[in-house]
DNA sequence: CCCCTTTTATTGCAAACGCAATAAAAATAT
DNA sequence: ATATTTTTATTGCGTTTGCAATAAAAGGGG
């Protein structure tokens, strides 16, 4: 009878929370860790795959980049063979950032699993993949305006 | 190597999204549903319980529920041995939304586990009231201006 | 009983959010 | 080759968000 997109909704809300008021002495505004940290992990990579991976709005994910790239953080290149993607790197001030969001990260997430076994953490992050690829294709519908039908 | 919380996260904005589009044409503006529901669920609630169960900042489950109240959907009511809290109660109008939302909500929940046999269901709620226990503590604690270390 | 702390609720303000509309390049179709 | 559709990115605009500060009632201790 427990409903798990409820407990979804709370931890994420809470690790959201967290961390927007641990990155805020260090000059991130809100959210904006969640763009940095993909930047870093994935230089080159377009604010399209972005939207994909997080699941925010386009427009949203837009500003956000702008600020970090405001802030020194990132820079958006133009690609060579192609004038309309906008490819993303981090600079060393960006770095540096990240270093310190992995730590925070990390600790988050082993805060997250403890009293767990390592089986029971596996399986959950299998499970937890499982039901964001069940959702992924429903996402992106009702996002381009097409309905579920209950 | 995965990430547990990265997964929740896009998991929470999914469904945030998938409801606050579904939810629009019916009046409901963003996430007024996720306040809505505790209230119908759990009526003669005071607004400080929701924020501890949904894990929002103090002012904006105020101001959502204000917004509500406003559209006839709950109603605020004096305790008659309590000047300071307020029970919140869902009106007729808010019950008949209720409905409608449970189904959205059912539906959605049986979206996120296709594909999960009936015990690694149960297996997933059960790690997910595990790490939102781990998890409450902290975000507890750092609201409130502590910190952690790591 | 009075003082101090905690709990509950609200408001100011600046920022982020997201739908909708727009634009422009790229990919696909005819 | 040109027209159409899709992909990527941005901006306008109204709304929501959340930190900080405030207020007022309740609870607790001496």
């Amino acid at each position: 009878m427990g409903n798990i997109l409820r407990e979804v909704g709370a931890i994420a809300r809470c690790f959201e929370s967290i961390s927007n008021i641990e990155f805020k002495p260090y000059g991130l505004s809100k959210n904006q860790y969640i763009y940095l940290v993909r930047i870093c992990e994935n230089p080159g990579i377009i604010q399209e795959e972005i939207v994909y991976m997080v699941k925010v709005d386009r427009s949203t994910a837009s500003r956000a980049i702008d600020k970090l790239e405001q802030g020194g953080l990132i820079r958006k290149e133009q690609e060579s063979d192609n004038r309309k993607n906008k490819a993303l790197y981090p600079t060393e001030k960006g770095k540096e950032m990240y270093a310190f969001l992995r730590k925070e990260d990390d600790y988050s997430n082993a805060a997250a699993v403890k009293g767990l076994s390592a089986e029971e953490e596996e399986t959950l992050l299998r499970l937890l993949q499982k039901v964001r690829a069940n959702v992924e294709p429903d996402w992106e519908k009702v996002k381009n305006g097409g309905t579920r039908e209950y």
